[in-house]
DNA sequence: CTGAAAGCGCTTACAG
DNA sequence: CTGAAAGCGCTTACAG
C-alpha cells in the first residue's frame, strides 16, 4: 500500500498538519521536526496523493488536449512544444485522440472534465456549434491551436492560412509556372480548407493566371492514398501542368508517389510544394519544398496562454497569428533560368 | 462554478446519499424521486467530480502510457490499438512522452504515481535496473509493450525480434541476395538492437553467407538523418552490396533517399527491407518491402493484460509474442527471375 | 511553532 | 427506501 500522510505522521510523530506544512511551506516548521519528517518521507517513499491535493485546490494541474489524429506527424511537434511548456508551467498533459469523430471528441470532453482538468487546448480542426455548446458548458479555459474561430471569442495561437496559401503559389509563379493545380481539403472546411484555397486562387489571379477553378482544383483528405487518388484526378483533367501545391505534407508525397510511379519526373515535368514541414518533408525523394508552420511555437504559444487563462492573467491578444516560412528543399524546379 | 452533488440534492429536496445512489444503484431508488433528481442532474448539467471518487475507490480509471518519442509513427498504430482497448474497458490513457530520456522517464512515472493512475503500460525500452527499482516502489500493475524483460518477471506484449530479423534476411536471400547489409541500433540494445542483429546474422550463417559483421553492419539510431548517413558509410565499405536490411521504416526511408540521391536504383541495384510496417512505408518511391509488427493489436493486448493485473486476475501468460509477417511492396528486387 | 477541526466532493455501511 | 455519519487523503484558517 501506498504511505499516506497518516504514515508518516505517526512515524515522525508530528501530527499531519505538520508534516503538511513541510510539503508546502516547510520554512514554518521547527528544524529538528523538519528534518524527522524528511526522514520519515524519505523512509517510506512517500509522496502527496494528487486526487486530494486537487479535491482542496480545485486544481489538478493537468491540461487537456484534443488532437484529431496522433498518427499525423502534424501534431508530434505540436504536442513537443506543449509539452515542454506545461512541464516548465508545473503542468501535465492529458491527450485525446478524437480520431476525427465527434462523438470521442464530445465524450473526451466529459471525461477531461469530470477529471477536473485545468483547461484545453482545443487543436486543429473548426469549432462546431455543439462543441461550442460543450464548451460553454464546462466553462473551462480554453485555448484553439492551429485553429481559430471567428463566429466565437475564442483565444487561439495559428499562422494566417490564407496568406501562406498565396505564398505558396506566389512561390510557384515567380518560379515560372503558370499551369498550377491544388489539392486541398473541402471548400467547407473554415481552417484548412477554404481560406487556403481562397488565398491560392488570390494569387494565381493577383498574377493575372485566369485557370478554372474546376480544372486546377481536386479536393480529398490529408491522407496519403486519397491524396494519391486526387493526384490521379487531376493528372486526367488538366494538362500540361507544371506544378501542384498540396494542402499538407502528406499529400505532397502523395503526389510525388503518383508521379513516380507513372513516369513522371519530379520536379522536371512536375513541381510539388507541401505544406507544414512535417519530418516527413525531408523523407521523399525528391526532399520536399514547403510551407513551414512554426509547430513546437505553436504548441508552446497555446500553452501559455492556457496558463495565463487559468491564473486569471489577461492576454495581450485574443488571436495570435504567427509567421509561416517557405522550406526550400528540391521538389520545384526553377523554369525561369 | 461546477455543480455539486450538495446542489442536485438541495434542487431535488433529497440527501446527498440519495442522488450518490442515483448515480450508481438507481434500483435502490424510489422511482418518483429518482426522476427528480435525474432532472436536477440535467439541469445542473452535474457531473460527479472524478476526483472525490478515485480517493473512495482507491481507483482512477486512468492508465499511465509511456513513449519514448511520438514523434516516431512506430507509437501512432500502438497508441491507437491502446487507446480502443481502454476505451472498451471504461478507462482512459495518460499519454507521457519521454523524449528518448531517462529523467523524464523517472519524473513521468513519479507524477503518474502522484495522479494514482491505476497502471502502466511502459513501451519499447530496455527496462533498466533504475527504472526496475521504481516499478516496484511504485507498486502497481505494469505491461510492457513492444519490449521485455528475461531479468525481471514484468508481463510483456512483443514479437520474437530474433526470428522477425532471421526473416527479414532469409526473404532477402531467398530472392537470391548474398551480399546484404544491415543499418541497426546499437548492439546494447537489447531490445530492438542485439536480437535484431542476432537473427541477422543467424540467417546468414544458416544459408552458408560467411559476411564480415565489421563491413556488413553499420549503426546509427533510427531517426532519418543518423540512417542516412550510415547508409553513406555502408557504401563506402562495401562494394557489390546488393540489399540491405533496415531496422526501422525510417531507416529504410533514408537508405531509399540515399539511393535515389547517389543516383543508384532503388530496387535495381539496391534492394531495401524495412521494419515495423508503419504508415510510412507505403509512402516512399519505391514502396517499401517491410517486417510488420502488429502493433495495433499489440497495444490491445498490452491494455487488456494490465486490466486483468488491475482487476486480480489471473494471466494467461506472463509474455506474449505475437506473430509478425512480411508485407511485399516494391523495394526488393527478386534476383531469381 | 504546532495540533485539532473543518472541509474539498463523493461513497457506503448503518440504522430506521 | 432514505438520511446521518464516517471516511478517502489532504490543506488551511484558528487557537494556543
Amino acid at each position: 500500500m501506498k504511505a499516506t500522510i497518516k504514515d508518516v505522521a505517526k512515524l515522525a510523530d508530528v501530527s499531519i498538519s505538520t508534516v503538511s506544512r513541510v510539503m508546502n511551506n516547510p520554512e514554518l516548521v521547527a528544524r529538528d521536526k523538519r528534518d524527522k519528517i524528511l526522514e520519515a518521507i524519505e523512509r517510506l517513499h512517500y509522496t502527496p496523493n494528487a486526487l486530494a491535493r486537487g479535491l482542496i485546490h480545485k486544481r489538478t494541474r493537468t491540461l487537456g488536449v484534443l488532437i484529431p489524429d496522433i498518427s499525423n506527424l502534424f501534431y508530434a511537434e505540436l504536442i513537443r512544444g506543449m509539452e515542454d511548456a506545461a512541464h516548465e508551467g508545473g503542468n501535465n498533459l492529458m491527450i485525446c485522440n478524437t480520431v476525427n469523430d465527434q462523438s470521442r471528441r464530445l465524450s473526451s470532453l466529459k471525461v477531461m472534465s469530470e477529471k477536473q482538468i485545468d483547461g484545453i487546448v482545443f487543436t486543429s480542426e473548426p469549432v462546431l456549434p455543439e462543441c461550442y455548446a460543450v464548451f460553454r458548458q464546462l466553462n473551462l479555459p480554453i485555448v484553439l491551436a492551429a485553429t481559430h474561430s471567428l463566429e466565437y471569442d475564442l483565444p487561439s495561437v495559428r499562422i494566417n492560412e490564407e496568406q501562406a496559401a498565396f505564398d505558396a503559389a506566389q512561390y510557384l509563379i515567380r518560379k515560372g509556372h503558370t499551369r498550377i493545380a491544388m489539392i486541398t481539403g473541402s471548400m467547407s472546411d473554415p481552417i484548412s480548407g477554404f481560406p487556403r484555397i481562397q488565398g491560392f486562387l488570390r494569387s494565381l489571379h493577383h498574377y493575372g493566371l485566369e485557370l478554372d477553378p474546376e480544372r486546377c482544383l481536386e479536393y480529398g483528405n490529408y491522407r496519403f492514398e486519397d491524396s494519391y487518388e486526387a493526384m490521379r484526378r487531376l493528372h486526367g483533367k488538366f494538362p500540361g501542368m507544371t506544378a501542384v501545391f498540396a494542402s499538407g505534407d502528406e499529400r505532397a508525397l502523395a503526389c510525388i508517389s503518383y508521379c513516380h510511379e507513372h513516369g513522371i519526373k519530379v520536379p522536371e515535368e512536375i513541381s510539388v510544394i507541401g505544406f507544414d514541414n512535417t519530418r516527413m518533408s525531408g523523407m521523399s525523394y525528391p526532399r520536399l519544398t514547403t510551407i513551414a508552420q512554426p509547430l513546437y511555437q505553436m504548441g508552446r504559444e497555446a500553452i501559455l496562454k492556457l496558463d495565463r487563462l487559468i491564473n486569471g492573467e489577461p492576454l495581450d491578444q485574443l488571436r495570435t497569428c504567427m509567421d509561416h516560412r517557405i522550406v526550400e528543399r528540391q521538389s520545384v524546379l526553377d523554369l525561369t533560368v
